[in-house]
RNA sequence: GAUUCCGUAGCUCAGUUGGAUAGAGCAACUGCCUUCUAAGCAGUAGGUCGCGCGUUCGAAUCGCGCCGGGAUCACCA
């Protein structure tokens, strides 16, 4: 049992026969710095039941409790708060209980399993600012799932078909000249990317074209006359200029569509899916360019995968729920044979879920995924990892997964978070304003290391293990960055001011643990043998900070706790980072191997030790690894 | 327009299951390296928690209404 715990029942107990009150649940909170004590009472609620002043009623409350629980070493009363001081005989034997301990436990055997997708990449372009903040997040909530007893399945589904793909495909065709990521130098999926970059160039050139022709009367068919009309006799009786750059951007779009560029694009595509031989091929070598390429991205950027999808192989599925939703009376089917789902009672729109002429859409194949993984796995939760503005999608995918009586539905999550964004505005790849994953990373490092060398840090470590700490700082400093800041909120990335490495940054916890572990090694030298000796318990009157240490380490669990229910892996990140700050504190005060008593140096050296461990845990659920060293 | 998320220091963010005087970091200014690693520590300055009303002993936190911003609203993915 907690301390809390037993608190809190002592306080009903209290309460019960002081003032007769038949109070279920009482609970207390971290006292508040400024004043004395380790934890709070709030007693204005119970003042109802006391018939007293605040003060009063806390100070007879404090007397029960104080005669009644052993660990209270005393209290204090200001307004109606109850202040607890816990006495450090129960800090210094919780002490006892982590001391050199991990503070992750192995999942059991029989862990629930939980699948949490991620990454999710298009194989036309590399991996962009964007992914980062998907894939850190996918990773680091995995190891916090892990860490909190689940079982954790990653997977992956890429994006490997689609219009798309056809454009980088059709653009190497025309522009290539063979070129492969060995004759480029270039890593396959940029080279990809540099293709359907082409292709967009391509694709405007043709459009403008287009429609310099459409204005001077040219059209190839009566039809496209008919609609070019109709948009631009709109546009020159519309009024404000929102409705104009709209319909321009309407008139582009037809003559996007009309390009022969784009034509061929969807003729391929068509040739795909009837399983051409040539198109195949091509697919598959350059598919097979731009897995290599992601391979590189993430084993840099230190995530992996237990299984990956490809969409060629599941686009297909989901048509058997249409048979099976339209016989449970939960889809319905039009007049023109398009079949959909009628969500409006639920406060939603009607979601179509196969088109009249029988294919399906996006929402289908995500019900037919989700289904397949169900079948193959007994999930108690299946977290997809997706950005906010597929909050509507995962709303209705899951709201129909639910109708069609699917127990395992309810575990379905929508991790949902928000958009990275830069000082001016988003990323959009067609403008060439994406920020690339592994220029990004190339450059971290490097800055790691060009802030290193004008610290006059590490040199006494030889070149290999020089490049392995720029790069633990570099994308140590980058994946904090990224996940300190709540998933749930949009979050702003200035590239010209780069990544900090001072204050509340990764860096700047990495720096805690490798002075943490200077001294421990020191120690050593010193023959201070901390790991062969018990906790000393007698006689050691704890410093404020060491108090401060031992409960903020005591928090940990809950810390935790709250991070896998909330799937919010800033919750350690903060953590992680107060816990190194106050350490920095305590050190600059404090003397360790400089005190005089041999116990106390045993104390603090221990002490330190565990917060080292505390840290690298800590971090570890992050993805950030600490170095010995720097 | 509808739905939804958001608005805290000059900037980036914590704090939001209602609790005491709203906290960090960056940027600015002042000190501290012959002493366990200064990517550090200590200090100064910086706030109408978007605005208003309400609920409450008590509101940054809950409710309602405004103002401002993002996202989404296809037989696209």
């Amino acid at each position: 049992m907690t301390l809390e715990h037993t608190l809190s029942q002592k306080t009903i107990e209290a309460l019960q026969s002081l003032y007769s009150a038949g109070i279920e649940k009482v609970s207390f909170e971290k006292t508040n710095p400024d004043f004395e004590g380790d934890l709070t009472l709030v007693v204005f609620p119970f003042l109802k039941a006391s018939k007293k002043k605040p003060e009063d009623t806390a100070t007879e409350i404090g007397n029960y409790l104080k005669s009644n629980v052993a660990e209270i070493a005393s209290f204090n009363v200001v307004k109606g708060f109850l202040n607890l001081v816990i006495a450090d005989a129960y800090w210094l034997n919780y002490f006892k209980s982590i001391n050199g301990r991990s503070f992750i436990k192995p999942a059991p055997e029989n862990a629930p399993v939980v699948m949490v997708e991620y990454s999710s990449p298009n194989t036309n372009k590399p991996l962009h600012l964007g992914h980062v903040r998907n894939n850190l997040l996918g990773f680091s909530v995995s190891e916090i799932l892990k860490a909190s007893g689940s079982k954790v399945i990653k997977t992956n589904i890429v994006n490997d078909r689609g219009i798309h793909i056809c454009k980088s495909m059709l653009a190497w065709q025309l522009f290539g000249n063979g070129e492969t990521p060995a004759s480029g130098g270039m890593k396959g999926d940029h080279l990809v990317g540099k293709y359907y970059v082409l292709f967009d160039k391509q694709y405007n050139a043709e459009a403008n074209e287009l429609l310099e022709k459409w204005s001077q009367g040219t059209f190839e068919n009566e039809e496209l006359q008919l609609k070019y009309i109709a948009i631009s006799t709109k546009l020159e009786s519309a009024k404000d200029d929102e409705a104009k750059a709209k319909l321009k951007a309407e008139l582009k779009d037809l003559a996007k569509a009309n390009t022969p560029v784009f034509k061929a694009a969807q003729e391929m595509l068509r040739k795909w899916e009837a399983g051409d031989k040539e198109v195949r091929a091509l697919w598959e070598t350059m598919n097979g360019w731009v897995y290599e390429g992601f391979a590189q991205s993430y084993k840099m950027l230190g995530v992996d995968f237990d299984k990956i999808y490809y969409e060629s192989n599941t686009y297909i599925l989901g048509k058997n729920i249409i048979e099976d939703g339209l016989a449970k009376g939960v889809l319905k089917r039009r007049p023109d044979n398009s079949v959909y789902a009628d969500l409006t009672a639920d406060g939603l729109d009607e979601k179509t879920l196969l088109r009249s002429d029988g294919t399906s859409v996006y929402m289908t194949q995500d019900l037919g995924t989700a289904l397949e993984r169900a079948k193959e796995v007994n999930f108690e939760k299946h977290i997809y990892t997706v950005g906010n503005e597929q909050d509507y999608h995962f709303k209705v995918l899951f709201l129909i997964l639910k109708k069609l009586g699917y127990k395992w539905a309810d575990g379905l999550y929508h991790l949902s978070y928000g958009m990275v964004e830069l000082p001016d505005g988003k990323m959009k790849s067609r403008e060439g304003t994406v920020v690339d994953a592994d220029e990004l990373m190339e450059e971290m490092i490097a800055t790691a290391k060009k802030t290193a060398e004008e610290l006059g840090k590490a040199q006494d470590l030889d070149t290999a293990d020089k490049e392995h700490l720029y790069k633990t700082v570099g994308l140590g400093a980058l994946k904090y960055f990224m996940l300190k800041v709540d998933p749930k909120k949009k979050m702003l990335f200035n590239p010209a001011e780069s990544i900090d490495f001072n204050g509340n940054t990764a860096p700047f916890i990495q720096f805690n643990y490798v002075r943490i572990r200077a001294l421990l090694r020191k120690a050593k030298e010193g023959l201070h043998n901390f790991e062969d000796v018990e906790v000393f318990t007698h006689n050691i009157h704890l410093l404020p900070k060491e108090k401060e240490l031992l409960v903020k380490l005591h928090s940990f669990d809950a810390v935790l706790k709250q991070a896998a229910a909330e799937l919010n892996p800033s919750l350690i990140a903060n953590y992680v980072y107060d816990l190194a700050k106050e350490y920095s504190q305590y050190y600059h005060e404090t003397n360790i191997l400089k005190e005089s008593e041999k116990d106390l140096i045993m104390f603090r050296l221990q002490l330190s030790n565990t917060i080292g461990i505390a840290i690298k845990c800590g971090m570890g659920l992050l993805g950030i690894e600490v170095p010995e060293r720097m």
